[in-house]
DNA sequence: GGCAAATAAATCGCACACGATTTAATCGAA
DNA sequence: TTCGATTAAATCGTGTGCGATTTATTTGCC
């Protein structure tokens, strides 16, 4: 006789189930692992991620910076004040268009890189994970994310 | 002779080599997706969460929800009273220790499940992952994180 | 019993995210 | 050329996350 367990084989609701989940804790385990990092840096994890890309491609809008983090304006305005106001970009108008907002590091903000060399292999080993594995795991995402940002928006 | 490229093999500060970044972005685009989804429900991602929790386990403790959630009373509590006034749950003081908060389904919130039965299903649909490389994923990223988060904070 | 330490939630302050709207600048077709 | 449409940022409101503190209750040790 089999009984009914509490969660059966076709509970898909289960929490521990979820790809959503998965990626939602380790996203935010990540984050966590970043902070005593970053701390002396003075850095957010987001404000990280702008510089990040900034320490690749200087002089960069406002739109271009989202699109590469996809996020919108009304998340970055409020964050590169406050890199502004640390010191590590200037925010100024394009000439050639005013509505544009170019975004140039200072020299602090470009000294800051240096500091900031180790955290990768730091936090690569505190992963557990091989090298192989890391960048399996980075390919699948970076697809994954594409997948899901370029889908219809309910495929219903 | 070899010239310096702006993003040789040694950049392990490039945006796109990141783990961080891909697991901060897909879990971004995650939530994004789910979005259409749980509006009919009048429910926020992390709301839906909560509820998938409770959904398998009712009656828990807010410590015990934020356990299985990796989530502190700081972020539920606000969260749990709204779901309160949505009518999904109730916030029972527990009589034996009045420390304690008991979250208790209301029958509203029970019914809402199968509303919500069709969502993991029409998810991972719209990843485009076999279901073989979504319980892959959902396994190593659940190790991933396990790992981090019992990691020594700094390991420096 | 009585009181310090421990525990559970709640609260406070700050920094994201993002939908929706607003403001300012540029573009484009009649 | 001029005025409506488009585009780029900024702004507004709501809802997380989380470090740090506070409040209320219970536990444990004398």
């Amino acid at each position: 006789m089999t009984r009914q367990r509490r969660t059966p084989d076709t509970d898909w609701l289960a929490l521990d189930r979820q790809l959503c989940f998965a990626l939602y804790s380790a996203s935010h385990a990540m984050t966590r692992a970043y902070l005593p990092l970053l701390a002396p840096l003075g850095l957010t994890y987001p404000q990280y991620l702008v510089m990040l890309v900034l320490w690749q491609q200087d002089g960069l809008t406002v739109s271009q910076l989202g699109e590469r983090l996809t996020l919108d304006s009304a998340t970055l305005t409020p964050l590169l004040k406050r890199l502004e106001t640390a010191g590590h970009v200037q925010r100024l108008r394009d000439t050639a268009d005013e509505r544009r907002l170019r975004l140039q590091l200072t020299p602090a903000g470009r000294a800051l890189r240096s500091r900031a060399l180790h955290i990768p292999t730091t936090l690569a080993a505190a992963t557990g994970c091989g090298l192989d594995q890391l960048s399996s795991l980075v390919q699948q995402l970076s697809a994954l994310r594409d997948r899901l940002s370029t889908a219809p928006p309910t495929t219903a």
